[in-house]
DNA sequence: AATTTGGTCAACCGCGTTAGC
DNA sequence: GGCTAACGCGGTTGACCAAAT
């Protein structure tokens, strides 16, 4: 015989809300013997709780564990759950590993309440983060700024460098057995094969004189998640041949802003997308990305993608 | 002021994996 | 090794609240 039957098919078991007694009487349980749970299972008896032993568990470890983090994300905590995401997918438990004090379910609910919704509205699918084609994307905006928008929202980075981003996913994916970081110039190597394999140019961002021709007024909007320090942080850290200056994350951000204020449903004029066209320079290659080893963001995203 | 709509998040459900027998 | 229950995880639901109409 195996194990006896669970205590969820218990007749009478309360489910529902947890009252204010009832987490009293968990946390003291618990308390009591040293946060050592011992089996779920048991544990509502020995408590005392009419509860099924997985309702417990779950309301200890998704609310009333000492070690969770209340409060909202931090612009931090949302980057590294976008790129967790990218090479991981849906695994929230594995996520959670990854960022203190919050829990799967908190990071669940924040990845489809936030943040799946930000990257829809920028175009980017939040299942692949490839960008989305024309046609399933919300605002229909030609691909540069869509590139853009996504780029800054991901914490300032430029177009060139959420591409290279993309493409390093990829490549985490398929040396994910590799558990090597010592490999990281070869890896590097090996994705500038992709590149070059793959033929992948980028569109440069617009200059500063041609982003002065658009309108004012786009700059006031913050419903991309850029924080203004993030930016910063390029201004003073950024050592990254791979990607542009903080001009350029600054553009970004300004594309983004653009993006939004001419979504369908906003009030603003839309500008016909050849006016767009005119803005764009043309394509260039991307850069070596073994270039980028020396870059400590590029360097902390493959090392911890290297730990998962 | 009443109703509708949309967002948030705690909690439940069901399934795959793990482990006891 | 096969069966079975416990556990853990991801998907989904529904209560609650605030904003919009």
């Amino acid at each position: 015989m195996g194990r006896s039957p669970c205590c969820s098919h218990d007749a009478g078991v309360k489910k529902g809300p947890w009252t204010e007694e009832e987490d009293k009487t968990l946390v003291e349980h618990i308390q009591k013997r040293g946060g050592n749970v011992g089996g779920w299972r048991g544990l509502p008896k020995t408590a005392g709780l009419n509860r099924c032993g997985k309702s417990c568990r779950l309301r200890w470890t998704n609310y009333l564990c000492p070690d969770i983090k209340r409060g909202n994300f931090t612009e931090d905590e949302e980057r590294l759950i976008i790129t967790l995401h990218a090479s991981l997918g849906n695994k929230w438990a594995t996520i959670a590993t990854h960022l203190e004090g919050r829990t799967d379910n908190e990071i669940k609910n924040y990845w489809n309440t936030h943040i799946r919704k930000k990257l829809l509205r920028m175009g980017v699918d939040p299942v692949t983060h490839q960008q989305l084609p024309p046609n399933q994307s919300h605002h229909h905006l030609p691909e540069a700024l869509l590139w853009a928008a996504a780029a800054a929202s991901l914490g300032g980075m430029d177009t060139g460098a959420l591409m290279q981003a993309q493409l390093l996913q990829q490549l985490l994916r398929t040396i994910g057995s590799n558990n090597d970081a010592t490999n990281l110039v070869a890896n590097l190597a090996a994705a500038n094969a992709v590149l070059n394999s793959s033929g992948s140019m980028v569109p440069n961002l617009l200059l500063q004189d041609q982003m002065n021709c658009l309108q004012p007024g786009y700059l006031c909007n913050t419903s991309n998640f850029a924080e203004q320090h993030v930016v910063q942080q390029h201004l003073t850290n950024d050592t990254s041949p791979g990607t542009s200056s903080f001009a350029a994350a600054e553009q970004a951000g300004q594309l983004c802003n653009t993006a939004a204020s001419f979504a369908p449903h906003d009030a603003a004029p839309q500008l016909p997308a050849q006016e767009f066209a005119c803005l764009l320079e043309p394509m260039t290659e991307l850069p070596d990305l073994c270039s980028l080893e020396s870059d400590s963001f590029w360097k902390e995203i493959l090392e911890d993608s290297y730990r998962l």
